[in-house]
DNA sequence: GATGAATGAGGTTTCATTCAT
DNA sequence: TATGAATGAAACCTCATTCAT
């Protein structure tokens, strides 16, 4: 679709599609939710729809973008220029909680997104941008000695991993435990594991 | 569907089509594959899927519980009577990705189910039954006291995120990786976390 | 279908179909009704259905026909040799109440069959019999000068309306009245119509 | 079907399926004629029939509760306030009979109603009406001493029978005979029954 | 005689998208 | 810009009937 030029008007129009679709979406799921439930909750015709976007798809591709980029922003505007790479980790990971405490809704779009073979690639995609952001603050923190000397990689998938599970098990669905708490819990976990240290042992690998 | 007594002839049909129907799934998705495409694909008509599945719903139904169930049995076959609550854990981790590295396809099957609505009941019940599980050795842990005293649902929620995004990565994906490796890096990632203690050993990857 | 020579439990069989699916059709419809449905209410296998009847059609023809039959070898029996026409009018109202009173579920089948196009030519073709053999009696009433001098064919077609619409009311559905109570009623208005006469008698309901 | 406002064009379209629909109906069935056969015979697309009509069985209910409520309003309308019962009922034969003469094809979709599990209940439910407005009068006769003290239900469902038989085969069928010369002819039967009295009156048709 | 697996045409319905107004 | 009518491919599912065993 050409960059079309909007009005003021037309700018407004376009967001209320984008933000009440994105809820819709997340409510009954993309398929389930057709272009006529989207422009009878917009209270427009159908051709409204497609003045603004391409189509469903494309809706919902932008839909995907937009809060992937709205949460890296929020990462990368707490971690500033913080020199320690662990702590920039335990930062990305409180922006984390909170971006994500604050926009429940989109851990369905995303999850929908990376199980649809449709939209999985900006998922894929996305997880890079992140990963490629974390795993800077691993090499940084092997490389001072702070971190294990592991495969980056893997090291920051498992990161993610925390992550993404006790985010969407402890926010999206219980309004009642705060982000802090979580990002609290997964801070610990990810940094020192399960293992209480006195007399810490090594695992054996077989 | 009442219980059908099915002939021998019967039970390879269904068998067939089950398995089938979840490489189809597994390639193209749930939605895009049609049961026209599945009858195809088997070679006969279309009452026959009719015959041995009330629905679609119903096949890919089963298809998730069976192979949960594989997933449970290999775990609960390999920690058998093992007292440690940690090595239940590693052992655990490895079973897990033993069965998952031989059966990549489901992969998929298991992603969309968890973000498709009419399904995601299977897999949050599922997952119950994986968290009670690992629970209880969590528990044991902090018990005996070789596991630090936090919250054990949040500890077995973060372990399984960890076993999740690394599986999902590394063994759904690049078929190079061993289960072996994967594991190994996820037992030295949960039972230590990232930071280096004093005298830390650091794992060592095959 | 050729004439088949059946064993006894042929014949058996042959009826068990018959019967049960009559009350099938019944309750739930022709269409609703499906040969799935009738070979599992009687316990056997499909091809069982296609040896003792040609179709689903075919089955349901013949019990048509077969009530047809039935009901009016109840009326000719009954009215026997009575030679006065009135009287013989009498009777076959009381026939023909008895018998819908024994064979409640007969009514939906006939509705039905003179509803749908397949099979509007039995009952078309019944109630000629059924309009034959009344509209004698009528036209020997108007000979004898008993009846009114109207068309025969109309004349008949009123009487039967009125059985047709009483019976279906009070003994199809409401299993609390007789067929005594009905055909007195149906005589009375028949005979009567609805105007007090100088010296008319009421019907005396039993 | 939630009230959708329709353009000019919408409610022609919506009334030129209705009409087309009620024939195809009325000449083939209600089951064996698809939406398929109707959007074809209106020459549209298969969506635009669903854009009008939730499904095919809410098309053919809105055609017999609009056929119903026509038959009503023409028997009131003619009715008006007429004091004398035994007037209002001969009037009412009049309306019935002249109506179903100009709308012969209704009656193939009321009688298939009636014997459907799916639809009788509008049959039901609308013969209920006629009965009601039936009966009233049949109670005022019966209180002015004009009718014979009978049961007010038995009476006016004999009545009721009499039309339907009468004009199911005299006007649905055979288009020679005039809806007039019914009529009169169920007057007479309706008033007086079969039987001559003293100083009875035979109907004259006309 | 009997079983139950197999067939496949045909049914209703959905919905992303287009387009006349 | 905006509307809502129209399109039609494609989806899921049913079921009378046939046939190998």
């Amino acid at each position: 679709m050409e960059q079309r030029r909007l009005t003021q008007r037309g700018e407004e129009r376009r967001s209320q599609i984008l933000d009440l679709s994105a809820i819709l979406f997340a409510n009954a799921g993309y398929h389930p939710t057709s272009v006529a439930d989207i422009v009878r909750e917009c209270g427009v015709g159908k051709g409204v729809f497609y003045w603004y976007f391409e189509s469903k798809e494309a809706l919902f591709t932008e839909i995907i973008r937009s809060n992937q980029l709205a949460l890296r922003k929020q990462q990368r505007r707490l971690i500033g220029n913080e020199p320690d790479p662990l702590k920039r980790i335990e930062i990305g990971i409180r922006a984390t909680m909170h971006w994500l405490g604050e926009n429940r809704h989109v851990f369905a779009l995303f999850q929908f997104a990376a199980a649809d073979s449709l939209f999985s690639h900006l998922i894929t995609d996305g997880a890079e941008v992140g990963v490629a952001d974390t795993m800077r603050h691993v090499k940084d923190g092997i490389a001072t000695g702070q971190i294990y000397d592991g495969d980056p990689l893997m090291i920051t998938t498992a990161i993610l991993g925390v992550l993404n599970s006790l985010s969407r098990r402890f926010l999206a669905g219980s309004p009642n435990i705060g982000p802090e708490t979580v990002a609290a819990e997964a801070t610990g976990f990810i940094l020192h594991g399960l293992v209480v240290e006195n007399e810490r042992q090594v695992p054996v690998n077989d």
